[in-house]
DNA sequence: TAGATTGTTAATCGATTAACAATC
DNA sequence: TAGATTGTTAATCGATTAACAATC
């Protein structure tokens, strides 16, 4: 429990469907709840989450009993860094920008956008909710004056690379990028790819094979 | 090569990245490519393109020359299911939900969004941009006359199970959700969820551990 | 106590990487 | 031909699942 060993990256992706789940046991006012049960209801197998939980938990849980939510809560934020909230700013405000912006999730999970950018005129200078969007010139100030480390990229795939080289030169070491294409960054940058359209496509052939398959 | 004999669903998820790297080729009248340049310029292990080109290409690679990108593409396309457009229908015109609405991608990877729900009286009428927005209530109509089999959620997580069971009696078989709660289906429906704030603060996490490290 | 649940060690499974013969 | 590249078989790696002793 919690002894520092490293977790599996496939075990830290389940962390927030884990989190998710205990919030909504909290809300109802449920103290206990056992590995076996979770599982169940989020349909994994039980000897996972067993694992999964022993892995972060700084409490162990008790035989008969399970765990209490409270405090498996407490140990999955910690884990996944909740409490230390961390600062993104967001390159090119269109409709995905914007919708990004507007989303509500994100601080729940210890993430703050605090500023967006576009080479707009039109659109630097507006705001989406509480969030301010900046022509490009700012960047570089801002990202400095914040202490900025993430950004996210929703620019078309032609800018992208260009945004994501302009972000790299102002200290950003981890980038969120939703355009489709392959960004290269110099070493120790971190690039994690949301590729909408593949995503869909792939649910969409799973579809097909199953048609196909009955 | 296209032996029919099962593909990793990793290898899977990789094609629409070989694909938007040959399209580039394509697009600068590259005729031919060596799996190891493209395992160069994707970051990817040179055999594991080997691999995964063996495993899709309708034709073999040549030694010395590599594969025909505009035959690769056909071959990716076909494997990806990308001729068979498949249709699909929304629920949840929020700003998310607007932003997937108006997303150019989604054409070119063989998915079409026909159509998109809400349960607020006054969004539903309006439109974005060619799609128009519906009342719930004529949700089964159109899926029924579509024969549409894949849905979009972009309502709220208090909403989305609700939205889930009604896509599902009205003939849905795969659902990409993006609500950050668990859908409970019937056996046989296929769920891909795509939880925004859990991808970001995986990789506020590995940006603190980075720095921490350092 | 009996039995449910825990955490861990061992076995299995799946995917990636390495090694190599075949080809142009 | 020599050498780059192909496709495949074997070895490695990582994650999941099964088996089991320990605990309350």
């Amino acid at each position: 429990m919690h002894t520092g060993n490293t977790m599996s990256l496939q075990a830290f992706r389940r962390l927030p469907y884990y989190y998710s789940f205990l919030r909504e046991l909290q809300e109802e006012k449920i103290q206990y709840i056992a590995a076996p049960a979770i599982a169940k209801a989020l349909e994994l197998n039980e000897v996972q989450v067993r694992k999964d939980l022993a892995a972060v938990s700084r409490y162990p849980g008790k035989p008969r009993i399970g765990f209490y939510v409270d405090s498996l809560i407490e140990s999955i934020q910690e884990c996944l860094g909740y409490h230390n909230s961390e600062d993104a700013v967001l390159v090119g405000a269109g409709k995905l920008g914007r919708a990004l912006l507007a989303y509500k999730g994100f601080e729940n999970h210890g993430v703050r956008i605090i500023a967006a950018f576009d080479k707009d005129a039109n659109v630097a200078g507006t705001s989406e909710g509480s969030k301010k969007i900046f022509p490009m010139e700012k960047l570089p100030d801002i990202c400095a004056r914040m202490h900025v480390h993430m950004g996210i990229i929703t620019v078309p795939a032609s800018e992208a690379q260009a945004v994501c080289d302009l972000l790299v030169e102002n200290g950003i070491l981890a980038i969120w990028n939703f355009a489709p294409i392959h960004l290269k960054v110099s070493e120790g940058v971190l690039v994690q790819n949301e590729n909408m359209a593949a995503q869909l496509a792939v649910l969409s052939r799973h579809l097909t094979e199953r048609i196909v398959r009955e």
